[in-house]
Formats: structure tokens, C-alpha cells, sequence
DNA sequence: CGCCCCCTTGAAGTGTGTCAAATCGGGTGG
DNA sequence: CCACCCGATTTGACACACTTCAAGGGGGCG
């Protein structure tokens, strides 16, 4: 475990630790998970659709989607993974990836240590199901931002949501946070094309929404663009 | 336990005897928790956003939905709950409703039975994990849907699932399944306005890829329709 | 220097939405 | 048995959000 490896890693477990609380055991599980870290260049797949899945991975750094093509050659990106987010934590035996995983940056991954004891009051076990939750109700929302919403709103509740997850992580600093992705991605994730995304962007420069530019979003009013987009604050568990 | 309660019980059962083998302890389970068997008119909503899950409930008969709406009205029906499909079973310690569930039909559920060993070789535990998978592709396939497909391929790609997930509880004859929902139903869960269902009905059933009226779709040429819209066969799991 | 990717902009086309109204069908009450 | 009603389906005319096609500009990197 070098301190290399370690870097990218406070993000991931400032996520996992905001989800349910860890205790020693559990971090120390996951710093020694950190010994096989791997390192993915951007625009490699990680996991290849319909390919078997040996064990739960966990993000450190970087961004990450799973991606759905068709045949002749059109793409939705189904869900953003970020720093701190599981990737195919899967519960039945043998366990086929349903869609293909893609590094959008580089990317670091390492295979997420398992919880102690799955029904006990593993700090550990209940982040992963947490995080399972969160993962599937960002899934609704995409559904319902491609179904019922404009692309300005699509664009604006993308933004938030990215917003609120890097937070979690401790990823942004104040309403500023960092968006890698091109203009083409934010098209294959908003199910738009590259060039009204540009418009879109363009649009919400100009009413003053946010500043786009050198791989960072800001959102000059987080709480009016909220209401704008109708984006109630989601619950997954009870508090 | 009356006839009944038991008499919707077969396809539930089917589906999951289908993803999973059932011994006979588990279908004794299945038929003891039929005495917890409730009836829920159509329109009624089973839960409501936000609310605590007490524990996962199974559909027996009848069509239900996930729904999302935004403040202004706009709904979009986020997954169809078909009989044998399990509500509500998530993972984590006190789960809360990501979305309203509601009957679209006249609707029966039962409490799921707990499986006897969340690790051992249950068959109901591995049926309700494919269970879980089977509606996350479901989900995703959903979102490929929305994002990147035209009206009558998002139309008939539906359909096809529809066929799918029928035939797989004995609920399809041939190419023929029932479809109880309205055209304003679909389009809310197309993403479309229900004039536009219309007309996009119209033309499918023109070039005969369908039959649609009385409650019931037959398919014409599902094979063709399949390869129509780039629909392959998922997998969740290895075979 | 030159290439490639990304961003940007314009002009024209079209798939889907909007608005409005007619028809159909099944249930209900007189 | 008819009259009525109400939701679901159907159809037409028009509007517009988004796509398509095309071209140009900018910045990083070999």
C-alpha cells in the first residue's frame, strides 16, 4: 500500500462514511482493500456488457458510467458512477453485468472489501446498501428527467444531482464542483445531441444559472434552480 | 387460507419458480403468506413517495407501477409491476419509498415470505435477488428507451418487454398477452402524450406489426419487431 | 507546423407536442 | 329500452423543441 494508492482515497470513504457511520474496523478494512487498487485510462471499459462480475468494485477517483449502445451506433449513458460509488454490487449467485462500465476519465477502482457480517450492525454493509439506493434512485429520476423534461430542466437537474453527490463526498467547495465530462457525454447521458447541449449550455450562461468552463460547474443559485427544475430533496432512508 | 386468496397465486409463483428453483419449503412459504392477502382497487396508491417499506410485498394479479410527478403535473410511470414481481425490497435498515407505487389495475399482493437463509442455498432468496436484477435491466433498458429511441421503436420495444416478462409467468398465449393499461397510461410511460401513442398505434397496427384492442396486444412478428428496434436478449446472471 | 478533438454557430427539416373537437363504448338511472 | 354521461380513443391543423447537416474556430499535443 503506497501513498500513492492512498490519495484518491478520502473522497471514497468521506461518501461511504456519510451514508452510515464506519467504525475502526471498517476503515481499516477498507485501507486494505487499497493494495489492489487499479489504475484505468479514460475512454477504456472496465466491464464489458453481459460479462460476469467477480466481486462488488468501489470507486476512488475519477468518473465512470454505464453505457448502453445500440447497433447503429447510438449511445445512452444510464448512470454516472462518482468517486465513492459501488460498481456492480450485485446480490444473485452468478452475477452478469447488465450494461458496460466505462472509465470517462482516468479512472482508480479497488474491489470493495466485504462487510463483516451481512445482517449485523456493520457500518460497512449498511453504506452498501445505502449507496444501492441512492444508485437506484438516481436511476428513477434519470427516467423521469428523459420522460417529462425539457432539455434546459434535463440540464439543470443533471447539474444538481451531480452537485449533491460530489458534496457527499467532499468533492465540491461551495456551489462549485468539477464536470469533466465533453459536451458529447453530457448528449449520451442527457439523451440529447452534442449540439443542443452547447445551445442549452449557451442558454443557461446567459440567464445567469452557471459558469461552465475548464472542467468545472458552477451554479450561481442552487436553491432557485431547484425550484426551476421541480428537484425535491430525495430520502432513501428514514432519519 | 380461501380459494380465493390462492387462485391468483399460480403465475406469481411461475415467475418465480422460473428465475429460481423452489423446494417445496419454499412454496409452502409462498402459500402460507397467502393468508396476508390484500386487494387494492385501480388508481388506489399501495405506497406513497417517501413513506417507510415495513417489508417486501409480492404482486399476485394484476398491474401496478412506479410513478413519479413533477409539481406541475408531468407524470412519467418509471417501471410496470407485474404479477410475480416482488415491491419493495430493498437492502438497507429502514428503507423509504423512492417512488409512489401504484395500482394500475385492480391489484393483489401479499407480504413476500423471508427467505430462510439470506446465504445458504434458498431457492426463494436467489429468486428474489434475480428478482432485483431482472428490474434494475428493466430500469436501464427504460432509460436507453427514453433517451434514445423514436416513438414507435420506444412502442414497440415496450411491448416486446411486456411479452417478455409475461410469457415468463405463463400470462402470454403464443404472441398474445393482455395489456390492460390506457393510451394515456403508455404515455406516461413512453414518455409521450397520449395523441401521440395514438397515432403511433395507428401505425403499427397499419403495417401489421400488431393487434391491439380489448385489453389484449398480439404481436404479429416479434422477431422482426425485435430486430426492428435492436433489442438483444439480456442476461443477469450466468447460465 | 499540422492534426485531432472539442466547442460553436447557422439554416433548414421533422418528430412530437398542443389545442380543439368529434366519435365511440360501457355503465347507470329513468 | 332509451337517454344520458363520462372516460377513452380518434382525428385534424398548427406550433415548436430538438435534430440534422454543414462549416468554421480554438486549443492541446505529437
Amino acid at each position: 500500500v503506497t501513498n500513492t494508492a492512498l490519495r484518491p482515497m478520502p473522497s471514497a470513504i468521506a461518501r461511504l462514511a456519510a451514508l452510515a457511520p464506519l467504525d475502526d474496523i471498517d476503515i481499516a478494512a477498507l485501507h486494505k482493500a487499497a493494495s489492489g487498487v487499479r489504475r484505468v485510462p479514460a475512454r477504456r471499459e472496465l466491464i464489458g456488457q453481459g460479462q460476469p462480475i467477480a466481486g462488488a468494485n468501489l470507486l476512488l477517483s475519477g468518473w465512470a458510467c454505464r453505457v448502453s449502445t445500440l447497433s447503429d451506433g447510438r449511445r445512452q449513458i444510464v448512470s454516472l458512477i462518482l468517486p465513492g460509488d459501488l460498481i456492480g454490487a450485485g446480490r444473485q449467485r452468478n452475477p452478469v453485468a447488465t450494461s458496460a462500465i466505462l472509465a470517462l476519465t482516468e479512472v482508480t477502482v479497488m474491489p470493495a472489501p466485504k462487510p463483516r457480517a451481512e445482517q449485523s450492525g456493520s457500518g460497512l454493509a449498511e453504506a452498501y446498501a445505502l449507496s444501492g439506493a441512492w444508485d437506484e434512485a438516481y436511476l428513477l429520476r434519470n427516467i423521469t428527467r428523459l420522460g417529462r423534461m425539457s432539455a434546459y430542466e434535463r440540464t439543470a437537474d443533471l447539474f444538481l444531482e451531480m452537485h449533491e453527490r460530489l458534496s457527499l463526498a467532499g468533492l465540491s467547495r461551495g456551489n462549485t464542483f468539477p464536470m469533466p465530462l465533453t459536451q458529447q457525454t453530457l448528449a449520451d447521458t442527457l439523451g440529447l445531441t452534442t449540439v443542443h447541449v452547447n445551445r442549452t449550455l449557451q442558454a443557461m450562461r446567459q440567464d445567469g444559472s452557471v459558469t461552465i468552463g475548464g472542467g468545472t460547474v458552477e451554479l450561481h443559485d442552487p436553491e432557485r434552480l431547484t425550484r426551476a427544475v421541480d428537484r425535491r430533496p430525495e430520502r432513501v432512508q428514514l432519519p
